[in-house]
DNA sequence: AAATATACTGTATATTTATACACTGTATAT
DNA sequence: ATATACAGTGTATAAATATACAGTATATTT
């Protein structure tokens, strides 16, 4: 990428910007329009600019133009990989848990490689999960399934409430395990909304 | 977000996976010569597409189709304020930590709302965080800044090693206490990179 | 001193492209 | 039964657009 003259910069510039905000690129009457010169010297500033690496062109088609992506290659398939998952606030007795009401935000996390499933995303409160390294105010993303193997971290619905707790099956009847000694095993009847995939933490939010 | 006929949502997956790859819209004629049907065709399925919804067009202008983005705007607020981090590994004696070679991938991230620095990711190892809640295999993320206050959680430079600490400095000379009474406190000189200031966890990957 | 890059004006033109009009036929609502 | 949406063919055309050619003038390099 070599450097860009003032001139050719300012081109690039408002090139970037255009498509940016349109999603389509400007042409070069359009360009040469905006900064009130002929048509030629766009012509000319962006054969310049194609020389020297910082726009791409197809040719022969309208709005052909591209600003290159001068990020590495792996950044770009960390940027195309993501996905933007709906956070789920807790519910009042009764309400589904899954309602669009029921949404507080979204987070984006990076696509998992085995993707089955539909992912979501929940807020961790009290500190039932400690020992699991799970604390209040963490994100956690959660795959949704309805069923869990023994000792996986299950999101699940416990008397109306949205609750994490370890998955615990071997053998008897499947109960929910707090990761924290203070609290008993919960042996009430529950329903498993997911199991935890990973989860996010933001210091400057705690 | 009317429903599509299998013709029209065809039509508008060609669209939008066109514009995916090639980053402009593709001609009415380039459609039509895809599905090798007449460009009418096309006119009218673009139409219904965008009586349906599922299309934005400006019109007069070559190339000037848009799939619409059907998701809530929150959702894009997420997206559009992403960005992607080095994830840094650990360093051989001697060798500078923020150096490209030593970037081992990239990690997306929201932005923080106080943006102020450069964020940069590293991966945590051993035990030394558990009281903290911060385990093997974390991907913190870190404030590029070489000071810090008592108590913050530190990534420093300690004996040629990144490593993960709380940062002490009341009265005295500063010190690193590991989160986990099994180590002592550190007392030797060490460097700051910069504070954590979130964290992500894939139990995928544990 | 000559060559090259920059930054333009001005003009011309072949394609590209969107868009309109006239028709045919089928399926699905009202 | 009668619209209305759908899925096409075929033709035509004005406007949009990229691109080429002929110049002028200044700055920078070799």
């Amino acid at each position: 990428m070599k450097k860009l003259t003032k001139s050719q910069a300012r081109v690039a510039d408002y090139i970037g910007k255009f498509i940016d905000e349109k999603s389509y690129s400007p042409t070069y009457k359009e360009i040469a329009g905006h900064f009130k010169v002929n048509v030629n010297a766009i012509q000319q500033a962006i054969s310049a600019l194609i020389k020297k690496g910082s726009l791409e062109k197809v040719s022969g088609i309208a709005r052909g133009l591209r600003v290159r992506d001068n990020s590495p290659e792996d950044m770009n398939k960390v940027k195309n990989n993501l996905i933007v998952i709906p956070l789920y606030g807790n519910v009042a007795a009764g309400e589904p848990v899954f309602a669009d009401d029921n949404i507080e935000g979204y987070i984006a996390v990076e696509k998992p490689r085995r993707s089955r499933g539909e992912l979501f995303s929940v807020t961790v409160r009290g500190d039932s999960m400690t020992e699991k390294k799970i604390i209040e105010k963490d994100k956690l993303i959660v795959r949704k399934q309805n069923t869990a193997s023994d000792g996986e971290i299950v999101v699940a619905l416990l008397d109306d409430e949205v609750t994490v707790k370890v998955f615990r099956a071997n053998g008897g009847t499947p109960y929910l395990q707090p990761a924290n000694n203070k609290y008993d095993p919960i042996r009430r009847p529950f329903k498993i909304l997911g199991i935890v995939v990973g989860l996010t933490r933001d210091y400057s939010v705690v």
